[in-house]
DNA sequence: GCAAGGTC
């Protein structure tokens, strides 16, 4: 985009690429158009021809434009020598009509105020808005439309992630827009400290246990390191991520990152529901403030989600390999909100065709041989399951076995074409029809995308966008020497997509947008089914006509109907659905003739095992994961050995079946769906502010914690259950070490963190040591000579912190006479006859009045706690 | 070594 400034009567200023461009001597009139040309058309020159413009009437058009608004003339000379490549004359004239104009914001005495700093021709003294979308597509497309297509593209500390930068006019005031974006989300919440360590606590501690929000991957640093630069400048930050509730938490990430630089920056929230010139501009009109709800109720989601699947998942893994060392030694048993029904899905279909009880049933079949073929009619009651009764209808039937048309029906059918593909239908078709894991092909899809063979593969959009040209996509396919044939035909009656009902906001549906010629393998086949998807759907529907006669013998009805295809339309390029001609011959209203009836007999079947796409739709259907997500849920119980794939269908594995029976007989619904849609329901509270977010996440938890406690009480029958289906005894292990259970002393007097009981791996060595290790070495080696030593749930009423007292119990008479065999005691100082008799120094004591360091501290526990007392005090 | 969510 190119600005021109009138200065003065003979002076002009040009404002370009967002500078105002230095120039040896002023701008005047007579060098201005040359100037502009030469930016304009040199920054575009790649799509200007000069036959078109010279041919069209662009020249003279564009001349008319500036004299109207400059008044000034240029010379068709400048226009010949920058044109040199092609574009239609319609884009070139947009190009010029949009590209070049008077500054929408600059007043003459703003504009005279550059003027005089002669080498400072920059925009950097404009009031600069920082604008973050939740992608980078929605960023550069956003930018577009409000810069009309003039914004300039810089990049950030992330490849992925561009800067888009133009003038605009908000609410009444230049300013600098810069757009950029972050991918999803930025932060992510994580235990703190020690809490990270599977054997540093118990797993029922990660109720509590503090979490924090970090970055976790390189390129979210470099998308912060991004926004903390771009906000330093600017006074407002404008969120434009999606505008769901995920859209609105990731708009509170770029906040808390933005206001740690600049607290008291000024932030608002574009709401849209579409990225098209009038959502846009009516966001940015009616910008509001973001919604702190939404973003708490998925605060309390991923919390939750963190709280509960590290929880059971370190429970169920640090068990079970324990109980069962020959089958799960190696194995990682995750558990997850998603993960679990997902399991729970495939198991429950096993289960049902397992108990399914087969059964008996009989029909009566009346066939019709006539010249043409012969036609089965179906009888209308189906089948009964009593063959006395169809023996019975039979026989009347047989008795006056003359049919009589009572009706023909006969009319034109369509078989409808699909939708356009989004991502959930995308992946379905692929594991139904090609045979590819719904993974596999995402893979595959977006290996394709960035080879710029096909659109985003990532969109919940099944409609095209108005402002999608499909005639050049077409145009593309017309050259394959497969299909190419068909796309000319499309072409012909021009294309006519199916719209379905879904939206995104962001992405298109997914299409081709190149020829590939060249692809093997899974790809090809990928590529070609979202080809032909493509022109599916924007072809024609198959039409036909159906014929659907009814008779009657005895009283008893009978139906047969016939298919003609008249014309197949899509399915031509279509194989992926079957529709087949069924010949009929004519029947006329009450005509009589005499059919075949017998008794035929069956079996009732088992519904068959879930495929990938039954699985997927049961996910969609129960609100489990989200449509980005399907894949990989499935993805994951496939990795955990959880299920098995047998002919493209699911069945549960040892370990999974397992699982599930275990908590079943908890009385723990842990696989079923419906403790996912209750927190869902919890979160729409939330958002609609009928509940409060802090109660919600403690009554979770709470719930959650519950459940918890119980299944490790009843873990016995966790151990059963899989016992059973592993096929392997459970070993006998104690208690403590089966759940994991670290016994809590008190805490450390040096670094904050606790300090736990603890067992020196392969040997009966007894310790005391800080949860903060490595960083904090604090810790007390017990002697030989002590047995066990017990964490009491009494406190110590003398030392600080009250840590709680320890029950020590020592080989017969070591310590005899001055120490029992059974003693209590505490280890932080106040009990010197135990400590001194076992050459003990005692735990640093807290400091009273001061709270102890949070445990997040850990990391920075000072080093000197190494040698504190006895040399026996330190770790090495 | 844990979750689920977002996205190149």
């Amino acid at each position: 985009m190119i600005y021109f400034q009138k200065i003065n009567v003979s002076k002009y200023l040009l404002y370009c690429n967002y500078k105002w461009i230095p120039h040896s001597s002023n701008y005047t009139y007579s060098n201005l158009s040359r100037s502009i040309f030469n930016y304009v058309f040199k920054e575009n020159r790649n799509y200007m021809n000069h036959s078109t413009l010279a041919s069209s009437s662009i020249l003279s058009k564009y001349s008319q434009l500036l004299s109207k608004v400059a008044n000034l003339r240029f010379s068709r000379r400048y226009v010949s020598h920058y044109c040199t490549d092609s574009r239609t004359s319609k884009e070139v004239k947009e190009l010029v009509t949009v590209d070049v104009c008077a500054h929408p914001n600059k007043s003459d005495e703003s504009a005279r105020g550059h003027f005089k700093q002669k080498d400072k021709f920059s925009a950097d003294n404009m009031v600069k808005i920082l604008n973050v979308a939740e992608k980078n597509d929605a960023s550069k497309n956003i930018a577009n439309i409000l810069s009309r297509g003039g914004s300039a593209r810089r990049d950030g500390y992330s490849q992925w992630n561009k800067i888009y930068e133009f003038p605009y006019q908000l609410q009444g005031q230049d300013v600098q827009m810069v757009f950029t974006s972050v991918s999803g989300h930025l932060l992510n919440y994580e235990f703190v400290g020690s809490y990270k360590r599977w054997h540093a606590c118990a797993p029922l501690e990660l109720f509590s246990a503090p979490v924090v929000k970090g970055v976790k991957e390189e390129n979210m640093n470099n998308i912060k390191r991004t926004l903390e630069r771009e906000v330093r400048g600017a006074s407002k930050l404008i969120i434009w991520t999606d505008c769901d509730r995920e859209g609105e938490n990731i708009g509170f990430e770029i906040i808390d990152v933005c206001r740690a630089v600049k607290p008291n920056i000024t932030v608002l929230r574009a709401r849209f529901s579409e990225i098209t010139q009038p959502s846009v501009t009516r966001a940015i009109n009616n910008l509001v403030q973001p919604d702190e709800l939404q973003n708490k109720a998925v605060d309390v989601r991923s919390e939750l989600d963190l709280r509960i699947g590290a929880a059971f998942t370190r429970f169920q893994t640090l068990r079970l390999q324990k109980v069962f060392p020959g089958s799960l030694s190696d194995t990682l048993i995750s558990y997850g909100s998603c993960q679990f029904p997902t399991l729970g899905f495939v198991v429950q279909r096993y289960k049902a065709i397992q108990e399914f009880q087969q059964e008996q049933f009989w029909k009566i079949k009346a066939t019709h041989r006539t010249d043409e073929g012969s036609v089965d009619f179906s009888w209308l009651r189906v089948r009964l399951f009593d063959e006395t009764c169809v023996d019975v209808l039979l026989d009347t039937c047989l008795d006056d076995p003359t049919a009589t048309v009572t009706s023909v029906n006969a009319r034109p059918k369509s078989k409808w074409r699909p939708l356009p593909l989004d991502t959930i239908e995308f992946e379905k078709l692929s594991s139904r029809k090609l045979k590819i894991s719904a993974k596999e092909a995402m893979k595959i899809a977006e290996k394709l995308y960035t080879s710029g063979l096909i659109s985003y593969p990532r969109t919940e959009t099944n409609i095209f966008p108005k402002d999608l040209d499909l005639v050049p996509l077409v145009e593309i396919q017309t050259q394959s020497n497969v299909w190419g044939g068909f796309a000319a035909g499309v072409l012909e009656r021009g294309p006519n997509p199916r719209r379905g009902k879904k939206t995104d906001e962001a992405h298109p549906p997914i299409h081709p947008t190149k020829l590939a010629p060249n692809l093997d393998g899974n790809e090809k086949r990928i590529y070609e089914l979202i080809v032909r998807s493509f022109l599916a759907c924007v072809s024609d529907d198959a039409r036909g006509y159906e014929t659907v006669v009814e008779i009657q013998v005895a009283g008893e009805k009978f139906r047969a109907s016939g298919l003609i295809i008249l014309e197949k339309n899509y399915l031509e390029v279509y194989p992926y659905d079957k529709w087949t001609d069924k010949p009929m011959p004519h029947y006329e209203m009450n005509a009589q003739f005499t059919p075949e009836l017998e008794k035929v007999d069956g079996m009732t079947t088992a519904p068959p095992l879930l495929t990938e796409a039954d699985l997927i739709a049961l996910m969609e259907k129960h609100g489990i994961g989200t449509d980005a997500t399907h894949a990989d849920h499935i993805e994951t119980i496939k990795s955990r050995l959880y299920v098995g794939l047998l002919d493209s269908r699911f069945v549960p594995g040892t370990l999974g079946m397992g699982l599930v029976n275990g908590y079943d007989a908890m009385g723990f619904q842990m696989s079923e769906p419906h403790l996912r849609a209750g927190l869902e329901k919890d979160l729409k509270d939330i958002c609609a502010g009928r509940k409060d977010a802090a109660v919600v996440l403690q009554e979770q938890v709470q719930k959650y914690r519950e459940v918890f406690e119980e299944a490790t009480r009843q873990a016995d029958k966790l151990d059963a259950a899989l016992a059973i289906t592993l096929e392997e005894a459970p070993a006998v292990v104690a208690n403590e070490a089966v759940n994991n259970i670290v016994q809590t002393v008190g805490k450390c007097g040096s670094c904050g963190d606790r300090v736990a009981v603890k067992q020196k791996k392969n040997s009966t060595g007894l310790y005391i040591s800080c949860q903060g290790f490595p960083d904090c070495r604090v810790c007390i080696w017990f002697p030989a000579d002590v047995m066990s030593v017990t964490v009491l749930p009494e406190k110590c009423q003398q030392c600080a912190g009250n840590p709680n007292l320890l029950e020590l119990e020592f080989r017969a008479r070591s310590y005899s006479p001055i120490l029992a065999d059974r003693v209590t005691t505490c280890v932080y100082g106040c009990d010197n006859t135990v400590l001194d008799c076992l050459e003990i120094r005692p735990l640093p004591r807290v400091t009273p009045g001061q709270p102890p360091p949070a445990a997040n501290n850990a990391r920075g526990g000072p080093a000197n706690a190494r040698g504190r007392g006895a040399g026996n005090n330190a770790r090495g």
